[in-house]
DNA sequence: TGAAATTAGTTTCACCTGCAACTAATGTTT
DNA sequence: AAACATTAGTTGCAGGTGAAACTAATTTCA
């Protein structure tokens, strides 16, 4: 049977590479504030703006419908985001940070950006360009390859 | 408030990067022989030899006991492994593929391997070992700071 | 207008995951 | 040998996650 070294496996690598990354990160906003990884990323989105519908968050999280629901459900109970219905369209939903989810955002943002920093601390600029540049080339192929396998639309 | 742009943010990056690699692989083993991750992980480690502990399974594979545990438990469910008691320690587990589970791993490294050349199909020689190399460096320093940040051992 | 289709968002279900607590076997110490 | 500590592996519990079904509001179109 031919061999497959688990540690030479690419997707192995990323993966473990990934958890690490992740981990270092989540680090900060799960131990300070307890938010979880869906919870963050729609904060950090919601910071960007005034208010957000659900979908629009869906749009730029890469989350799910679900997941944003439950992440605005969690803000909410958090005191973090408040979520109101739109007077134009009464299924959409505006959803924007309180006084306290600001505040917390912004406690946040420098500490991540820190933690950005020391992740690629020893690599020269154009190694980071490269670096993002080498994930890019290998997600576009991942997700043509995704398409392509659906051939029965899900 | 400072600024986060979500989608030039790092780990943000990686984490996409991940998730579309991570899918283009587990749709091999997912949708022909209906395997979970840690499942998928530990049949690939039990092909490399004849027999392992459970704890030599952790080892190799970057997954928890638990998970490892588990994997075991749905991969003798499936039929795909065995798992007996070693008679020098009785509490420890060994644990071999069945024909099988040789049989679906043979089947799956040659579809994995070529899914594995479509992810890296564009790139050079050098630049998968400069991939490669980038996310070590980043990996590494993400491993000290997790480390350093645990002062309170968990 | 009113039936049918579409869209926004929520909930249910089934599964994966990790931590902590647990059981059972072995090793250590006196 | 008895008590204590350690090790191997499992299980309970408390989340997180995605697909599919669902509810409610809006749009389309006959």
């Amino acid at each position: 049977m031919q061999d497959l070294e688990l540690t030479e496996f690419f997707p192995y690598q990323v993966r473990i590479f990934y958890r690490s990354v992740s981990d270092s990160v989540a680090n900060i906003y799960a131990a300070k504030f307890n938010l979880s990884v869906s919870e963050w990323r729609i904060m950090a989105v919601l910071g960007s703006s005034d208010m957000f519908s659900a979908s629009e968050l869906v749009a730029r999280s890469s989350l799910g419908k679900v997941n944003v629901s439950r992440a605005i459900k969690g803000l909410k109970a958090a005191g973090y985001a408040r979520r109101d219905i739109d007077f134009e369209d009464k299924r959409r939903a505006v959803v924007r940070l309180t006084a306290e989810g600001r505040q917390v955002l912004a406690t946040l943002i420098p500490l991540v950006k820190a933690r950005e920093a020391e992740l690629l601390e020893g690599l020269e600029p154009h190694e980071q360009q490269l670096l993002l540049g080498l994930m890019q080339k290998v997600k576009h192929n991942a997700d043509r390859i995704i398409v392509d396998s659906r051939d029965t639309p899900r």
